[in-house]
DNA sequence: TATTGTTATACTCTATAACTATA
DNA sequence: TATAGTTATAGAGTATAACAATA
């Protein structure tokens, strides 16, 4: 039945590799992008941020007084997620919910002073991350690289509202 | 104390907005997959796939005979997380763990006719989906978002390896 | 009636750890 | 002892739905 000379090298052939998904663009963001994530994470804990939070600080940063249904709109997350991520901030005493006096539902959220210099910190962080993880690309590729990027994502909101949903 | 004229109209200064997170790269990253995340899952759907079934298909297909543990290294995933996969593939009839003789404690995966027909089915699906999700970018830029893709991968996977983990 | 923030709950994805059967 | 696959369990992250206070 089994040939006796010459044993099956053939296991699978040659080095499994995920050839056929490299085609698709939506693989290799996903790709790319899982692997700088962790290393995002590693660059906030030490500053007692997770990228949600790191990502709500830096809105409420630039943003003073937004409300908290503002704030999940502009991360594209829902008002539940929110709550979530402004108390650990509140706790953190990074951030602070302030009454609004025009409606009483609402808050206005602002930053405290400890929360303005931990948004310089991080900011600097991951500033320093990017450039070490970045290192082999140079300035000009990295523009162009964010440019795509960005049309990317233009084009995918634009094919997403065009779509029934 | 108050000036009686002039209303306060700054309640948040003009449009709230990430612009301060734009400038990470990271971010953008994210933020381009995200959109087009949920875009690949209605793809995949109607063809009862979803997108880790869809990527675990497409290594097989490529690389028949492949393990488990092979299956896993691929995709980054966990052994456990690969047995899910595999679970729901075989029950759809889509592929089949095989006995390897030489080592009685692994599988040899194998894509069956009917998954082969859906590879062919869903590898159009796809790609069909991302020529119209991509329809701003020109072939010639989108090659080079596909170069910056793999070379920012590169460079956060050595960046990776070089820290201590 | 609609909206803001909140809570409780559930779902998806993935990770960890302990187990079995083989090696 | 180590490895392949499996199972149970737990942890993020995010979503849905119902609620109180206010508009």
């Amino acid at each position: 039945m089994a040939t006796t000379a010459a044993p099956d090298t053939r296991k699978t052939p040659a080095e499994p590799s995920d050839t056929l998904l490299r085609q698709f663009v939506g693989y290799n963001m996903k790709r790319a992008f899982m692997l700088i994530q962790d290393d995002i994470t590693e660059t906030l804990a030490p500053l007692g941020l997770r990228i949600g939070t790191f990502s709500a600080l830096a809105v409420v940063v630039g943003s003073p007084g937004i409300s908290q249904t503002q704030l999940s709109q502009v991360l594209n997350i829902k008002r539940s997620g929110v709550v979530v991520v402004v108390d650990e901030l509140e706790r953190a005493g990074v951030l602070e919910r302030t009454p609004v006096y025009s409606d009483r539902r609402a808050y206005a959220l602002q930053v405290t002073p400890a929360g303005k210099r931990l948004w310089r910190r991080a900011e600097r962080a991951m500033q320093a991350h990017e450039a070490a993880l970045f290192a082999d690309l140079d300035a000009k590729d990295l523009r162009i690289f964010q440019d795509l990027l960005s049309r990317v994502a233009r084009s995918a909101a634009r094919h997403r509202r065009g779509s029934a949903n």
